[in-house]
DNA sequence: ATAAATTTATAAAAACTATCGATAAAACTT
DNA sequence: AAGTTTTATCGATAGTTTTTATAAATTTAT
């Protein structure tokens, strides 16, 4: 049993197809046949049924697959092993960032970062926290952007900024007389949200259960902040926006921008990765790189920590 | 990198030493040496020093010999999956049992077993219930015999046979004019135990505790029960057997036990193994040879269960 | 300090294996 | 039923692992 009839076995089971997976895996296919073959007889049991089209999986193989899977990441990881010794700052890297972070933060440090680390990869997904975190643990992400404190047992979390909630308030709501908003002012009926599994709704929530006994449901959920904005515009009611969202508005939709009290309330942002630190060299770049873009983008002391995380177990 | 030249590394790391590595991988020292170098080029990282004698391992080897072990070990697991997937009953088979258990209970089990399941290569190994846990983890043990409840998350406990306390309690002894032993009765300040680690000392201590405040220290802590005997027979005191020990005993002794009113205190043994539940099959297998062998020796409706677990903590 | 012994590295030859291109066989499509 | 797609088989070839033989380096013993 070799390592490469591993990888073969799993572009065949990937792409369900020998022809395909054997130009995949840059070899011929009786190459790649000829290997799966191999294994199959070394094992003694059919990993792929190939009687009918498309093939399938038998249930052992199944099985097999899963384990080779895990075989050969754990076979990659050893590249990554010498490179963190070496102190090589190169290689794949993937990123995860929530897709409320994704839009502000990453036009911030991306060229800085690939520019002062041009051998790194740098792959970046825009995920929830839910999968954010799965992903993590299954090592398809080296590491995350996410709202936190999450506590997850085997997550790291190194907060990188706190970014103050800013009210959205138009012209025609109730709250536009204040001068300064205050968490008790706010009432979840009027306040537009993002759709479920952003987790920044979750921080919402969280604000104004704080100071409400709050039932679950809304007047409306959307997916994006410039939605919000423009529904809050047609009086639907107020939002709230992330501070370096709020900073991106043109001027005359900044002058509907009301700041909290002191202390503002706010979300954590944080890098998170998995406690096995498999990339810490990557993920310690990385993390000091955007700690220093940031720090010129966002200056407050005194915040409020929002929770992210929903009470009721979500 | 193929799997071959991890274990050829894996070799050379456990024996120090190129030529005794080679021999236990069954190929001539040119062909481990060059196959270990040949990873080291391929990763561009030395894995061993052989400035000096006996060879070392680098930094950076110890990490890699770490991984490879893990992936090696993963590798052998297919194997087991397939023989699962098969009914196949055969193959290593590690099982660790707990030193107060091992006398009693493996000369019952072994025989039937060896010879119901010629296929299956069975490795015994004695250990306290720390390191039992701890190899079924790391998958060094396929499964284990233990006083159970332990409660551990990754641990599947499947109960074998609850064994009844008896005391052995010499001629000089207070309680020996009692017909039968309470509980209440049990001072732990004269009561010989087995030395610390051993979890059926926990389980004699959470007996006595149940009944009285006990503060932590004591007499005399000994390795074997029959030590703990012959000093109750110089008059030091009594003792608690399990009760397969306690049939064991010679005529004369026997007439110093002394059995507990129903339902009498018992210990639960288990059969644990990891909720991976990699062996399943043999696992059952071991599991029903020992429940029909030990189903003749002891039968006991009413029985009150000891917890092994210390409650402070340990 | 030098010789002997032990251990690791190197070199060339032999055995073995993965890969390829060409082609046959099987299964599916129309 | 013919054509298309997909997988298996075959022989040739390049590449790799392994072995035997031997050299180089290191340690131990005299």
């Amino acid at each position: 049993m070799t390592i490469t009839q591993l990888q073969y076995v799993l572009a065949v089971a990937e792409y369900q197809n020998f022809t395909v997976a054997a130009e995949k895996s840059f070899v011929t296919q009786p190459t790649l046949s000829m290997q799966v073959q191999k294994l199959e007889d070394e094992l003694d049991v059919r990993i792929f049924d190939r009687s009918k089209k498309p093939i399938s999986i038998t249930d052992a193989g199944k099985k097999i697959v899963a384990q080779a899977k895990n075989i050969v990441n754990e076979a990659k990881r050893i590249k990554d092993i010498v490179d963190q010794e070496k102190g090589f700052i190169g290689g794949e890297f993937t990123l995860g960032i929530i897709p409320t972070v994704m839009p502000t933060l990453l036009p911030m440090f991306l060229k800085t970062f690939i520019n002062k680390y041009p051998k790194v990869n740098l792959v970046i997904r825009e995920q929830n926290t839910d999968s954010l975190i799965r992903n993590l643990q299954d090592g398809h992400l080296d590491a995350g952007i996410a709202a936190t404190p999450l506590d997850i047992e085997f997550i790291t979390e190194r907060p990188l900024y706190y970014e103050p909630f800013v009210g959205y308030v138009p012209p025609s709501h109730r709250l536009r007389k204040e001068e300064k908003l205050s968490p008790e002012d706010l009432d979840i009926h009027d306040i537009l949200l993002l759709e479920d599994g952003h987790c920044f709704r979750e921080g919402v929530v969280n604000l104004c259960k704080a100071s409400q006994n709050f039932e679950d449901h809304f007047h409306l959920q959307s997916g994006s902040f410039e939605t919000l904005v423009n529904l809050a515009n047609e009086g639907l009611g107020m939002t709230l926006l992330p501070y370096l969202n709020a900073v991106d508005l043109d001027e005359r939709k900044k002058s509907n921008l009301k700041y909290f009290e002191e202390p503002p309330p706010a979300r954590e942002i944080s890098l998170i990765y998995h406690k096995k630190e498999l990339k810490l060299h990557i993920t310690n770049a990385l993390r000091e790189v955007i700690a220093s873009v940031v720090r010129g983008a966002i200056r407050f002391q005194d915040v409020k920590i929002i929770s992210p995380v929903s009470k009721n177990g979500t």
